[in-house]
DNA sequence: GTTGCGATTGGCT
DNA sequence: GCCAATCGCAACC
């Protein structure tokens, strides 16, 4: 949990086939491994989500809605399920790439607005699974940031259960943070905790 | 073996 | 603002 607004500014660089582009992270969302009922990792390990139980610094993908894929960045020790969600970010290299990779999209804030715009604009993939995001030679590199942000807290998105927990962070007043939308399903999970 | 639904997005009303 | 698209996981029967 603690890593998620750390994260916030720093800089992701993803090598390809077609070319290289680096994004800068603005939006994060903590999962907390088995004490978290909205996180993958809560029913203990499985093939799916083993890459979370595993050391820090490597990559969990996965493919939700039978067409998107989302990119966490595992961290915690080794054993536990810590994962921090990539939600957003703002391109700071090769943007002409990037709007190739998605030539429908017009503002330059909308291309990595949201997870699965992410990581279709980083090109990340089922492949990226395990990529280490800390080895110098490694396709995915995660590098600490070089300015201060301005960083905020909220309820997270999407998720239908813990939605009240305030483990996702932006960069206050950026543009490519996505308007926060509370899950439908959290609602429910509220309305039912009242009665 | 079957079923329900998801850490979502983009297009249409 | 609402809803369809689309498949893998995991909870059930």
């Amino acid at each position: 949990m603690e890593v998620a607004p750390d994260l916030l500014g720093c800089l992701l660089t993803t090598v390809a086939p077609d070319g290289a582009v680096t994004l800068r992270l603005t939006e994060t969302e903590a999962y907390c491994g088995m004490d978290d009922p909205a996180s993958h990792a809560y029913r203990g390990p499985s093939p799916r989500n083993q890459v979370m139980f595993g050391p820090a610094g490597h990559l969990y993908v996965y493919f939700t809605y039978g067409m998107h894929y989302c990119a966490n960045a595992v961290c915690g020790p080794d054993g536990e399920a810590g994962g921090v969600l990539l939600r957003a970010a703002e391109v700071v290299d090769n943007e002409e790439l990037a709007r190739a990779r998605r030539p429908k999209i017009r503002r330059a804030s909308g291309l990595a607005r949201g997870p699965a715009c992410l990581t279709m604009t980083a090109g990340i993939g089922r492949d990226d699974l395990g990529a280490d995001l800390c080895a110098p030679e490694s396709h995915i590199r995660l590098r600490p940031r070089q300015h201060d942000v301005t960083i905020a807290a909220g309820p997270r998105v999407g998720v239908s259960r813990a939605a009240d927990v305030p483990w996702r962070f932006w960069v206050d007043g950026n543009p490519t943070v996505s308007a926060y939308k509370r899950s439908p399903r959290a609602d429910l999970e509220v309305e039912r905790g009242h009665i």
